[in-house]
DNA sequence: GAAAGAGGTCACGAGGTCAG
DNA sequence: CTGACCTCGTGACCTCTTTC
């Protein structure tokens, strides 16, 4: 009802933008984001194989599931990780300091914070190009699918 | 339990009208419908070549075989896309608010009912000439565009 | 005790397989 | 090529755990 109900229902995933579910592993995400790290980031990314359309898939609500590999850089760009992860909840003061600052930015998780561009990077650079492409990994480019007709479209 | 599986048994494909096996690539049809869409539509529908009835052939659940282009047309008409597939489970709003409406029309669909239109016409212009669209196929929807804004979480 | 995140469960769809 | 059947990933809910 309060604050913290609005705090949850007007925040977006962090990964494919879809209505967030809460506060997963670091970042707001919604429910299939938060299920969809929690199953892979177990394996890792090796496991998941190389993105067809060299890492630069849009991520949405629609074409999430088209390719894993993005969808996992994205969701370790959001500051997805499970070191990040916590039980419990968080008080409304961290999470109204996090959206201020308009990122996964906790005073108090900072030490922890620098672990995490490490596992990014780590995690990532076993999976495809080392570049970490920051920002929206978003050029027009949905075409993961490469034989796929119908383009997602948004 | 039950009700789903009369949710699914009531249902009737969208393309032949056989009794409907789920809900693929955005519309409630049978396995042959989604084997053959999910088969068809990665080549495009140029790989079909034209009908030999003008784009008028009806398809039942006897004769669903004998034109692929107006099988596939079907398909699109019906508002199958690679886009608007949906993974996982059907939400609990959905089944409630489908069960009670008592009707194969699903409000959070309608707006791709819609779009459906321009899909279908845009994808099999590009197929084949443009006298495709006039099927006698049933519907020839002709509305369009009202407003998108999706309370749909799916 | 309430709130909320982690993790588990399992309904369901995508895609693959293969006999017909 | 077709479509019944199978496997696997997804994600909506649910329960458990932890924090406020």
């Amino acid at each position: 009802m309060s604050s913290q109900d609005d705090l949850k229902t007007w925040q977006r995933c962090r990964v494919c933008g879809e209505a967030a579910a809460g506060f997963h592993f670091g970042a707001f995400t919604c429910e299939g984001c938060k299920s969809f790290f929690g199953r892979t980031h177990v394996n890792g990314a090796a496991s998941l194989g190389e993105c067809r359309n060299g890492g630069r898939c849009v991520v949405t609500r629609k074409t999430r599931t088209a390719c894993k590999t993005c969808r996992l850089r994205r969701c370790l760009q959001a500051g997805m990780s499970r070191s990040s992860s916590r039980y419990g909840r968080r008080s409304n003061w961290f999470k109204i300091h996090y959206l201020q600052q308009g990122q996964e930015k906790d005073p108090r998780v900072q030490e922890v914070d620098h672990k995490r561009h490490d596992e990014a990077s780590r995690v990532l650079a076993t999976s495809s190009d080392s570049t970490t492409t920051t920002g929206t990994c978003g050029t027009d480019a949905n075409k993961c699918r490469s034989n796929s007709n119908d383009k997602a479209r948004e």
